[in-house]
Parts: C-alpha cells; sequence; structure tokens
DNA sequence: GTTGAGCGTT
C-alpha cells in the first residue's frame, strides 16, 4: 500500500496516509486526519512553486502515472476564509488561525454551586488560573448582598474556556459547576446546517462534503438511513450555510436543492422554558463530555476542533459521525436524475418559503471546478444579532450545533419524556441507531443537531431495545472511547467529591423530542407537496 | 441569622 506523507502546514510533521488501490487518495482519508482540509499542495522541488493536487469526486490524485505520490510533502489546503467585515485585522495570525479565532470566541460563563461565602474576588483569583479572567461576578441578592450561589464568568481565550469547562471546580471548599448559560436572549443561532434536497442515492457524504467545501469548510454531513433522498450538510461558518439556502447545485449531474434547515428547537426551547446551547462558543467541546480532570481537549491547536473532531466526545480524532461513510461508495455508478421518485420526495417539494432566501436570489449555479468564496449574506435576515458581548467586538451567536450539550438533547435519566409517548408511533424509523456503529455520544450529537433523540429513543424503543437512551448507552459503552466515566448532563446533585455522577444524566427536559404541538409545525420552512412530508419532516427538525 | 436549584437589575 502507498502512502502519502501529509502535514496540516508546510514544515509540520508528516502523517502518512493510506492510498487506494488505484493510487488515489481519499478525500475522506485526508480529512480524517485534517478535519476540514479540501485538499493537497506540494512544492514543486524544481519550480519551487507550490502545486496543488488534483481533486475529483472525493479523491485526490498523484501528480505523477508513473512514480505516484512520489517523496513529496504534501500540505493541506483548506477552504478560503469568507471575508470577514472586522475580523481580519488581527496581527501575526495566519488566514487559519483568523478563521478559528473568529469560530471560537469565548462566552459567559455560569457557575453554579458556589458558596455564599465566595466573592468575586475569589471567584477570579480561582478562576485566574486557567487563564486570563475578564470578568467574574457573583450574583447576589440586591437587598441583603448576600450571594445568591451563582456567579458568571468569562476568559480571554477559548483554550482557558474549554479547560474550565472541561474540568470540575472545587471553589472555596465547595463544588461547582460550570457551564454555558442558558440565559435568555441568547437561544437563537444562525444554523450552520443546510438542507439539501433531492439528493440521488449515489451521492454519498464524501459527494457532498467534496462539493459543498468549495463554499466553504464542510464540518458535517449527513445522509439519512435508509435512504431519503436527502442529506443535510454543516458548515463551519453559518454565513456559508445561508448563502446556499434557497439554491439550486448540481453534484454528480443531480440538481439537489438547498435550502434552510433551521432547527425547530425554537419552538421547544419556547415550549419548555429551556434554552438550548446553541449559542456561539457552545459549539465547541462541551463541559459534559470531558469529565477528566486537568485533560485538555484542545491542547495547543485550535485546528483540530474544526471539523470531525466538533463531534468528538472525547477529543479523539476519529470519531467523526461522517467517517462510517468514508471510503464507501466512492465513484460509485448510478449518475443522472430525473426519473427517480424516492418516496415522494422528490420533485417540487422543496420550495422554501422564503423568509430565509437571503442571498440575493436563487442563483443556480453549475457545478464547476471554482471555488467560490461566498461573502457572507445573511444579515438583516431572521438572525438576531447578539453583538458586542462582553464588549469583544461583534460577534454573534451561532447555530453551531457540532458538539452535542447532552443536556440540551432533552435526555434524562428516564429517557425521553412519557409524554410524548406515542408521538411518533406513526413515524418512520429514519434512523437505526444500532446501524451506526460508532460512539453513541456521537450518535448523540447527530441527534441533538437535528433533534432526533425523542424520535430515536422511541423507535428504538419499540423496535429494538426496550429500553431508553441511557440504557442503550449503556449497552453500548464499548464504543463510549476509553470510557471514562463520560459524564453526560453534569454533575447535578452530585456534591460529593468522590462521586461526580458520572453518566448521570439528570436533567429531565424534553426539548429536543417531538411534542404533540409540534407534530405539523415544523418550524421548516420547506413546503411539501406530500401529504406525509410534514410530519417526516417535523420529526426530523 | 436560614438555603443549594438555578441562568445574568449589566
Amino acid at each position: 500500500m502507498d502512502f502519502v506523507q501529509v502535514s496540516e502546514e508546510e514544515g509540520d510533521e508528516p502523517i502518512e496516509l493510506p492510498a487506494e488501490e488505484d493510487g488515489t487518495l481519499l478525500l475522506s482519508t485526508l480529512q480524517a486526519q485534517f478535519p476540514g482540509s479540501c485538499g493537497l499542495k506540494y512544492r514543486n522541488m524544481d519550480t519551487k512553486a507550490v502545486r496543488g493536487v488534483r481533486s475529483n469526486e472525493g479523491r485526490l490524485f498523484p501528480p505523477s502515472v508513473d512514480s505516484g505520490w512520489g517523496e513529496y510533502l504534501y500540505f493541506c489546503v483548506f477552504p478560503k476564509e469568507n471575508k470577514r467585515k472586522s475580523d481580519d485585522n488581527l496581527e501575526n495570525s495566519t488566514a487559519k488561525t483568523k478563521r478559528i479565532e473568529t469560530r471560537l470566541r469565548c462566552t459567559d460563563l455560569i457557575v453554579l454551586g458556589l458558596p455564599w461565602k465566595t466573592t468575586e474576588e475569589s471567584l477570579r483569583e480561582y478562576f485566574e488560573s486557567y487563564g486570563e479572567v475578564l470578568m467574574a461576578q457573583i450574583k447576589k441578592d440586591g437587598k441583603s448582598g448576600q450571594s445568591k450561589g451563582f456567579g458568571f464568568v468569562r476568559f480571554g481565550s477559548y483554550d482557558a474556556q474549554m479547560r474550565v469547562l472541561s474540568n470540575r471546580h472545587l471553589i472555596d471548599g465547595r463544588w461547582c459547576e460550570v457551564k454555558v448559560p442558558n440565559s435568555k436572549g441568547m437561544g437563537h443561532q444562525v444554523p450552520c446546517k443546510v438542507f439539501v434536497g433531492r439528493c440521488t442515492e449515489d451521492i454519498n457524504s464524501d459527494d457532498l462534503r467534496e462539493y459543498f467545501s468549495k463554499f466553504g469548510e464542510v464540518t458535517d454531513v449527513f445522509i439519512p438511513r435508509p435512504f431519503r433522498a436527502f442529506s443535510f450538510v454543516t458548515f463551519l461558518d453559518p454565513d456559508v450555510a445561508q448563502s446556499l439556502c434557497g439554491e439550486d447545485h448540481i453534484i454528480k449531474g443531480v440538481s439537489v436543492h438547498v435550502s434552510n434547515a433551521a432547527p425547530k428547537a425554537e419552538q421547544n426551547r419556547n415550549q419548555q422554558g429551556q434554552s438550548y446551547n446553541y449559542n456561539s462558543a457552545n459549539g465547541f467541546g462541551m463541559p459534559a463530555y470531558h469529565p477528566q480532570g486537568g485533560s485538555h481537549m484542545n491542547p495547543g491547536r485550535n485546528g483540530h476542533h474544526r471539523g470531525n473532531n466538533q463531534h468528538s466526545a472525547h477529543g479523539g480524532g476519529d470519531n467523526s459521525i461522517v467517517a462510517n461513510s468514508h471510503g464507501s461508495h466512492v465513484g460509485s455508478a448510478g449518475y443522472g436524475m430525473g426519473g427517480n421518485n424516492y418516496g415522494g420526495n422528490s420533485g417540487g417539494g422543496y420550495h422554501n418559503n422564503g423568509s430565509n432566501h437571503s442571498s440575493g436570489g436563487n442563483v443556480n449555479r453549475q457545478d464547476g471546478s471554482t471555488t467560490y468564496n461566498r461573502q457572507a449574506n445573511f444579515h438583516g435576515m431572521n438572525q438576531p444579532h447578539n453583538g458586542n458581548v462582553g464588549g469583544n467586538g461583534g460577534w454573534m451567536n451561532r447555530g453551531h450545533l457540532d458538539m452535542p450539550n447532552l443536556q440540551a438533547l432533552g435526555i434524562n435519566s428516564q429517557g425521553s419524556s412519557s409524554s410524548n409517548q406515542g408521538q411518533n408511533m406513526n413515524n418512520p424509523s429514519m434512523l437505526n441507531l444500532n446501524s451506526l456503529p460508532i460512539n453513541p455520544a456521537l450518535v448523540a450529537a447527530a441527534l441533538n443537531q437535528w433533534s432526533l433523540v425523542g424520535n430515536q429513543l422511541q423507535n428504538q424503543n419499540q423496535d429494538q431495545q426496550g429500553g431508553n437512551f441511557l440504557s442503550w448507552m449503556a449497552q453500548n459503552g464499548g464504543h463510549n472511547a476509553n470510557n471514562n466515566n463520560s459524564n453526560f448532563g453534569g454533575r447535578k446533585g452530585s456534591n460529593n467529591p468522590n462521586n461526580p455522577g458520572a453518566g448521570g444524566i439528570n436533567k429531565a427536559d424534553n426539548s429536543g423530542c417531538n411534542d404533540p404541538q409540534q407534530n405539523g409545525n415544523s418550524g421548516w420552512s420547506n413546503q411539501s407537496s406530500g401529504s406525509q412530508n410534514s410530519v417526516e419532516k417535523s420529526n426530523f427538525l
């Protein structure tokens, strides 16, 4: 087997990636090691110039037919950064780093369970061991001045924030919980995920990833199984996602339609009084998954939090939910469109209602080899700007759902809510959880994204398991990387330092599950002519 | 003076 030496950047230590039998390198293989990368380049020894590697249909082709990949050291190509307004004036920073910094902004963190005696000074002092503390405050009773037992803290670096979120905290003698707050007004999000309709079965995740990587970094691709003629593509940049909505694109000769895949969490949120943590930085590496004290989820290289790793419950590099489909079906035949009527979903069913058509018209773009750098173009839409939080200069809440917050998943120790039982009885099972041979947490991540947890739990219950999500998790515990006490849902009710409540999912919250009042009101702007579609869709988002 | 799930008089 031929190996290709690839590094993230020129000069970095290369990783040897296995090529395929035909000598090509799968893009998915590359992306497994370098999430977010979309191509390769190398420096030509003779001309000293950098040359790009040919890429087509999810495959990268060696520069030479005869000598293959040769002895070149290849390095990754990442999607160009969309030009941003005010974030580009950072010095001493590569475009890539800039992008990441743009994405990984800090947010205020709530500190729960503080001792009454803790002061803002001692709070700050405690957290300064993690990094620069920009703000530390204790919420107090207005009259008495007595602490309410919680406060907020904000860090100057995302790395510090992540470490704080990853660890337990003994503050002034009491174990405290640090989370991203669910504060009101923080719940809106700019969706990063788009719905891709009219897909044919031969369009696999690699195809989608490769195609859409032209517009920006793709962090996830999800194709429902069994085949349902649509899929979801998640971008790192919500602006990119928005800019594509309403458009038709041609992938492998098939005209697919991209439209808004805004989760219907909004309704759930309002109804349940529970705010999803769709906010800003919460998309990356949230606390519940990193119970190990001192473990650095991001040991110095933010770039590794892109792409597949965003699904990684344990920071492992290979936990991509997309990975399952990598390497399969690539290059399989079956182009062609028309005549394929998949379950009544194809044809005319995916008109967007219009509210989210943002990018100045539904321009059809042919699938060319050009790299599109879409300009952000969602301002003035229905996405609120929660600007200038903490004076950090106009960041917006983003719809990054990549890293699940199981609290927000609506998972509790009783499994899905009984009040929802029966809601999905007539719903087709869209995902067989057992068919996804991956870390359950990653499935949860996916389910979180698409608010599928409730459905799946119930389908699962009926169809196979007879248990709840937790039991399923337990049964599949072997997949739970490292098995190191994944602390889904935090440590509620476990102030005992010796019992950090590992595995405790205590949040009684049905968000994400379907609710009787939700059905038929999908919050999904695609209108379908099919009678069944609205139900299916409403279950999906 | 008490208390221990929560979500911020900005």
